[in-house]
RNA sequence: CGGGGUGUAGCGCAGUUGGCAGCGCACCGCGUUUGGGACGCGGGGGUCGGCGGUUCAAGUCCGCCCACCCCGACCA
């Protein structure tokens, strides 16, 4: 309800991730400006510093799409309807989700036309004219763009009616090649997650039920949250030939016999975005992984007069020429004061503020205070000289940092069960790993008892066989059940 | 779609028995402040969700509609 929301504009402080884990998440991406609600039910604005957040993840991410032979394009907004309808599984998945348009120009249109929820089915078709010859192939295209699925409960960057994120999409010549691909992007995305966002993420396989509508395996990088909670923050499937079948990519390999194409498609989203904030955020607001943050050093100048601001303001300019390179930004408002920038700049998760006063200037020093550790304990005082290294040594600290603690937290909410009543225990607060018979009658038990899912069978098994810790019957592989959002 | 709730300034809310539309924060101006969320004075801002009804008079009473939020089933 509207009376728990609070005064978001306000200094009230936030609630803590304690008292109310949700509000929390909303209030803070609110506050913070990473994004507003539009007057659609379930859209999102994303603000100018939620955005510059996503940029940098493009970029991380793009650049190693390049690195493994990707190239970009863009493909229609607007899919005939009937394209949908080509793949079984697919349309299953997600006609109920369809956002569709009737009317084009005052006119009803003659087919109907679904705004994308995912691109498989029009880039099917066109690969389908593009290839032709073993020649042609691999096809290794991505698209950075938007996909709009009519979601009934949304939230703020984990699910909202439109959202934004890049798709790969290719084709191969055998099944064996278009399995390494599927297995190579997830690689690319823990390695994305682990060393940019400093996630800490499970790589593994889906489970049936869990999978993608037409795949033939899928596979995600699974990410605990703050609370708990799994969040499946990238998904890489192999497509088998369903798609291929289904839009006729066909291609004649060396011998002249036609054959069908292997499709994999893989895709991480704004979703990300909430993955960050709920693992690394914490009471004062979020904490951003100093590679991705928006703003990586703030500088806070402090003066009580004009006298001490030509003494300070001098200083303040030289160390900002210093810090080139770097995203800094210094923070000269005159209606604030230093203290309500501080709190201002921690509740936009900072990783590094530094503070440039009279007595800095005397002592040829400035205050550092370190976002991921709160309070006195993560503030110093360092020498101007050399400025630049130290703070980029600093940075690296804590991008490391932020990554040990999320890993430890993980580690500690992660139990392995031997039995039914210890897994009821466990994934109340934590995620369960147990051996699985694979069945879907035993994952469906789980489910309706606890709530919990199949997040992933982990890639890192422990070997040898069990028991399915459900059922009882013979079981050669361990997968974590979890509340997942 | 089922269950529950809420609509009054940008946000959060109050509005009594039907009788001048208010408070806090935010915003604008001036001044004093500024090393952990400053203060004073002055100001601007309203289709009370919509339509209809009752009444001398409706934010308030009645009817219908709409929107949004929360809890479930679906999902990157």
């Amino acid at each position: 309800n509207q009376s728990i929301m609070g005064s978001i504009m306000s200094t009230d402080k936030l609630p803590t991730r304690a008292e109310n884990f949700s509000e929390w998440y909303n209030q803070l991406i609110q506050r913070a400006e990473l994004a507003d609600y539009a007057p659609v039910r379930g859209c999102m604005v994303v603000r100018p510093y939620g955005w510059a957040l996503w940029e940098n993840i493009q970029s991380a991410l793009d650049s190693r799409f390049k690195k493994t032979g990707h190239v970009n394009a863009a493909f229609p907004l607007l899919i005939p309807m009937s394209f949908l309808e080509k793949e079984k599984s697919h349309v299953e998945g997600f006609s109920p989700e369809l956002a569709v348009v009737t009317v084009g120009g005052g006119e009803k249109l003659e087919e109907p036309l679904v705004v994308r929820p995912t691109s498989e089915t029009i880039i099917g078709y066109m690969y389908s004219k593009w290839i032709k010859s073993y020649r042609d192939l691999p096809v290794l295209i991505n698209q950075w763009g938007n996909v709009v699925r009519w979601e009934m409960r949304t939230r703020l960057f984990l699910r909202t009616l439109e959202f934004y994120w890049q798709e790969g999409h290719t084709a191969h010549a055998t099944q064996a090649e278009a399995e390494a691909e599927t297995r190579r992007m997830l690689d690319v995305y823990t390695d994305f997650a682990v060393n940019e966002a400093a996630l800490p993420v499970v790589p593994g396989r889906k489970s049936e039920t869990e999978k993608f509508a037409g795949a033939v395996a899928s596979y995600s990088i699974e990410a605990m949250m703050g609370d708990t909670k799994a969040l499946q923050a990238g998904t890489s499937h192999f497509l088998g030939q369903n798609f291929a079948k289904a839009f006729e990519i066909q291609y004649l390999d060396e011998t002249n016999q036609l054959q069908h194409c292997w499709t994999t498609s893989w895709g991480v989203s704004t979703r990300m975005i909430g993955a960050i904030i709920m693992t690394h955020g914490d009471d004062q607001g979020l904490v951003m992984p100093p590679r991705l943050a928006p703003i990586q050093v703030v500088i806070v100048p402090i003066f009580r007069s004009d006298e001490e601001k030509a003494l300070v303001m001098p200083v303040v300019e030289r160390i900002a020429g210093e810090l080139e390179g770097l995203r800094i930004k210094v923070d000269d408002r005159a209606e604030v004061t230093p203290g309500f920038k501080f709190n201002d700049w921690e509740l936009r998760g900072v990783p590094l503020r530094m503070e440039i006063g009279p007595k800095d200037v005397e002592k040829g020093s400035v205050a550092l205070a370190r976002r991921d550790i709160p309070g006195r304990d993560g503030k110093s005082f360092v020498p101007q000289e050399n400025i630049a290294a130290q703070v980029k040594d600093m940075l690296e600290t804590i991008q490391t940092n932020l990554l040990q603690k999320a890993r430890s937290f993980r580690d500690s909410h992660m139990v392995d069960v031997k039995d039914y009543a210890a897994l009821q225990e466990a994934v109340a607060n934590n995620w369960a790993y147990a051996w699985w018979c694979g069945s879907k009658e035993c994952e469906a038990k789980v489910k309706e008892d606890t709530k919990a899912t199949t997040r992933n069978i982990p890639l890192e098994q422990p070997g040898g066989n069990g028991k399915c810790v459900v059922c009882g019957a013979e079981a050669h592989e361990k997968v974590y059940f979890a509340r997942a959002y």
